[in-house]
DNA sequence: ACGCAAGCGAGACTGAGTATCGTCTCAGTG
DNA sequence: CACTGAGACGATACTCAGTCTCGCTTGCGT
């Protein structure tokens, strides 16, 4: 079942023939373009058999995207490790784990960037996967609805808003040459969706405010608690309008 | 460069050849499936060769999805035929002319579901049209919120609902066997997305602030929620009511 | 030393998609 | 009517992705 490249041994002194063909893929792909290499040009590179690249690789797409079903499992182990409860943070922390795993590898993120930019059919592709992370979330979602009323709308609402705040982040990072961290305008991002959706869960309870939060990975929590308390209003009557 | 069978002429005595072709490949991959039929049995079945199949179609998913650029042009034409003043009323009526194509075609939409429920190359494929029409109304949302804050998020986070929006009231009516008029759940769905953002276009008119703050990844996210919790609402009732 | 299993190469095969060429039909023209 | 040129179709060959089978080697345990 688990193709054997899969598992990396990435501190092998030989690299591994997964590495050998991913980096014979890109190359090629680099140099003649996508439709014009062929899977024997790229086992010819890498100095193994046609044969072998589909062992590793189910097509010559997935050279491109390796650790993708490894990536779609995280995200679905980290949804299923949660209670309702924390069902917001668990959709934060998978969207951050699928960013982290971006910016993990910024050199190959952006090599990849690029080549999809050119080529239609990696576009397709790379929509493809993302559907699937947008169900996996939706599926969440709606579970942690269940019950509430429209809970299948708003699944599918958050859900898409969700991956299009990622989507919308790692791009900008990726434009910019994944020359910073991009979690903090994750985060923002995300506070983003969460402050919208937050807004018609309760419309009208009035004047009860909410409190969206959101760090930099270098503030301490103590100094991110004061900030949060800070904003907070202590008086209901003080209005000290925060807008950060 | 425009394929002769795009144009129909669906009143001819003699159905067209590109008539033939879409139903001999609905009928093959009904009865044996997709990829157990080849375009040469599409071809011999609609008693054309298999040359002319690929003049009427660029690759056998064409066939399942025909009118799809004409659908998204439609779209784009749409869009572009409106003000900044028109713009959430252009957004909602290229989504109905969207939905209202696959009403006009219930028969065919329903074929097409099923089948493309059991055929992942096909879903793919179908996911790579959405990325497409999410494109669109991105970049018309963009261009409408130019100027203004947080323009590029916001467009793709309304960008996505939109289009989310339309696949949920759509994938309900299929569901159903498009036995009822979807328009309706559609306006329903479509004013929710509109209202969702309404909030955020003036968060400041109204006296109910938000905060955003982001958190340490060290920080661990219970102890994060509950701070926020314990911040939250420090005056009423109480009811930490999480669940909405 | 003897299996024995896993990793790899070789080669055949199916089928999608492309390109080229030949044929036929039909419209317009003299 | 004969000629001509364009467009639609069929036939054929070709490239290449992806699948499958078989046979070889290497290494590991007994």
């Amino acid at each position: 079942m688990d193709k054997p490249g899969t598992r990396d041994n990435g501190h092998m002194a030989t690299p591994s023939i997964s590495h050998r063909l991913a980096e014979a893929a890109v190359a090629l792909f680099d140099e003649n373009g996508y439709d014009e290499t062929t899977v024997d040009d790229i086992a010819a590179r890498a100095g193994v058999s046609r044969s072998t690249f589909f062992r590793y690789y189910r097509s010559k797409e997935d050279a491109i995207f390796p650790d993708h079903d490894t990536l779609l499992a995280q995200v679905d182990a980290r949804l299923r490790a949660s209670t309702a409860d924390t069902a917001i943070v668990a959709v934060s922390d998978a969207v951050r784990i699928v960013l982290a795993h971006y910016v993990a590898d910024a050199e190959v993120s952006l090599r990849r960037y690029r080549l999809v930019g050119r080529v239609p059919a990696l576009r397709d592709r790379e929509n493809a996967s993302v559907a699937r992370y947008q169900r996996l979330f939706r599926e969440f979602i709606g579970k942690w609805l269940a019950g509430t009323p429209d809970a299948d709308l708003r699944a599918e609402l958050m859900a898409a808003s969700v991956v299009a705040a990622h989507n919308q982040v790692l791009r900008g990072w990726l434009r910019a040459g994944g020359t910073y961290d991009p979690s903090g305008p994750l985060d923002q991002a995300l506070g983003y969706v969460i402050a919208t959706f937050r807004h018609l869960e309760r419309p009208q309870d009035g004047r009860d405010d909410v409190v969206v939060a959101t760090f930099s990975r270098s503030a301490s929590p103590l100094a991110v608690m004061e900030a949060i308390q800070g904003h907070l209003r202590p008086r209901p009557t003080g209005e000290t309008g925060e807008k950060p």
